[in-house]
DNA sequence: CACGCCTCAGTTAGCGCTAACATGCCGCGC
DNA sequence: GCGCGGCATGTTAGCGCTAACTGAGGCGTG
């Protein structure tokens, strides 16, 4: 791009050259078609032919226009192109606490897809996760006249809001339960759940108690479902699950709590920051990891190679939902009719420090 | 334009009252403003009054309109609008790897700051850190017509791409060395390195050792800075500093090194995660912390008071620095020349269980 | 009672672009 | 020689909205 050095604010002199006039317009009205049309002596038209590629352009002509683009430093005011062809390029995202390393993760994948397409992303976060900041802010996306909406939906209430979600808009749903009225794209977290729980048992743990995140969250719900499946199917006692906040302080709290109980050798916590305060309330009990107690955790965060010990952990590929939560979306756009939800992404059980072969009785 | 109803291909049959129109043209046209003036029997241009706030509008005819757009379910477009008013109510950011937590926190406060102010952010995140990947984000975001640019910019050459950047659009860099043609909204680095060394030396340790980030980071240099200099005014050797590269990988290479030395009581590590790192290698090799050595960390990242031992660190509020520097943008746009860069925000100094008075020899 | 002025509304003219049609020109076949 | 079709371009009409003017009616003022 050459049009770097023509804005400053340092060209002053009036070198004579009809070139001179993108310095000195710096801060006046922003070229518009029909001025490049008139330097290369065409219609505004002709431009907008150039500009799109149409092939009945004589390649003199383009050239003498691409001349006057160049010279101007024109480009496209994408408000009026998307005013009259009634798409903007652009698509909403809606998301809940950006600051967690989930969530980051999403958003990072789909912005990147977003832009190998050609899309830009708007984002709206949320203030609260109840149905109606939901649909508040699916409607904040609409009226900004994103072409579709992309929904990080962990949360059971904010999978239920796009129930009222009007449908004349895309919208692909991530990280939901597969319950609701929108296309999803989503880990399977039971068999994420299962293969933790699974390693345990295999590991000669007679059971595997179990730290749960808050229960409106769909992850929550399905981490347990699978865990308990599995302690069902083993036909091995289930002990009562903790219920955490997915917060490390949560995780020290209810890790305390096992922690007085000698019973307990084996425990999946619903995510690593809990399990972060897991290792280290037992760590203050005194309690051996691995040798006394397994700790698996969930989502593989950067961190969890270098807790101590290092984090037996389930890892689930976001940035990669986040792709496919896109491709799913502009799918949705092309075709015109909402696309049936993707198979689940398997997530994928990273072993580590934290676990080991159940202590002898 | 009546040819809204004949787009459907439903919508055959004339059923004569306006009002049924909004159900069958449900997957029809969106309406707009005349469809409303229609139905309330006034001008497109009084529905536009009402929608402004405009107070020359009698309540009587105001409520006929709110009354037909409630019933159209109209909602009005923002691009036309956009386009004749020339403020598209959208800012862009572009942030370096947001799935960190540091960008992703600042991401989270622009975004609530933007939402409270009427502004939606659109985000470009960077696929590799150097001059032209800037150059060329901020440029895609002028061309998708924001009205203004954040640049997430804690990396040196970052930070020089904005001084190719373009006068014509107000720009606010945040996490950028003060060096540079735009205003600069960012904590002050080398006080929060200074509070963290002169902690240390309080305590009793001789010196401190530290591991830097990348070279190419301002933080990185910022903190080595205020750490050199604290020690240099303490009149104390001035140890040769690590380089890593914000990974508990590097944290934990680098720590096992320094944990060779027993001369070493005293780390300094330029960010949590690396600290992280650090804890652990020494932990391996039976270093007692804060008993033998003591470790700060840096940014308090939620997983810190859980590290074993709980890392005394320096806090920084990212989400106020979003919060500020969005402020600084929109000050900017309004007075329409870039204002002069913000005070420093101060980190704050989290003392927890990592550090210690130095052993006696 | 004429005049000015305010209130409330309507009419008109764009914003910068694309889509659809219109036009002039060329070469071709009969 | 003349019509015909395709190419390269111009012209016109909006997209949906706001801004700016226009105009009708009501009311206070000298």
């Amino acid at each position: 791009m050459e049009s770097g050095d023509d804005i400053g604010p340092a060209g002053s002199g009036d070198d004579g050259l009809p070139a001179s006039r993108a310095r000195t317009r710096a801060r006046t009205r922003a070229p518009v078609m029909s001025d490049v049309g008139r330097l290369a002596g065409v219609s505004h038209q002709t431009v907008s032919r150039v500009i799109n590629g149409s092939p009945h352009v004589r390649p003199e002509t383009r050239e003498r226009v691409m001349a006057a683009m160049q010279e101007l430093g024109y480009r496209p005011n994408p408000v009026a192109r998307a005013l009259v062809t009634g798409r903007s390029k652009t698509l909403g995202v809606v998301s809940f606490d950006t600051t967690l390393y989930g969530p980051a993760s999403t958003l990072f994948g789909i912005e990147r897809a977003a832009h190998e397409s050609g899309y830009f992303i708007i984002v709206a976060s949320l203030e609260a996760l109840n149905r109606s900041s939901v649909s508040d802010a699916v409607e904040r996306l609409r009226r900004q006249g994103v072409e579709g909406i992309l929904v990080i939906a962990p949360h059971a209430e904010a999978g239920e809001a796009l129930l009222d979600t009007p449908f004349d808009v895309p919208l692909v749903a991530a990280e939901a339960g597969p319950e609701h009225g929108a296309p999803v794209v989503a880990v399977d977290q039971v068999a994420g759940a299962v293969n933790a729980t699974r390693h345990l048992l295999d590991l000669g743990h007679r059971t595997v108690w179990h730290i749960t995140g808050p229960p409106d969250f769909i992850e929550s719900r399905q981490r347990r479902q699978g865990w308990q499946a599995t302690l069902r199917a083993a036909g091995v006692e289930v002990p009562e699950p903790l219920v955490g906040d997915w917060s490390p302080r949560a995780g020290y709290e209810l890790g305390r709590q096992l922690s007085r109980d000698p019973e307990v050798t084996a425990v999946f916590v619903a995510n690593d920051q809990m399990a972060l305060g897991v290792l280290r309330a037992l760590h203050e009990a005194g309690r051996d990891i691995p040798g006394e107690v397994s700790v698996v955790g969930f989502d593989d965060i950067p961190e969890a190679a270098y807790f101590q010990p290092p984090l037996t952990t389930v890892r689930q590929d976001f940035i990669e939902m986040g792709r496919r939560s896109l491709r799913m979306l502009l799918r949705t756009i092309e075709t015109g009719r909402r696309a049936s939800t993707e198979p689940l992404v398997p997530p994928e059980l990273i072993v580590r420090g934290s676990t080991g072969p159940a202590p002898a009785r």
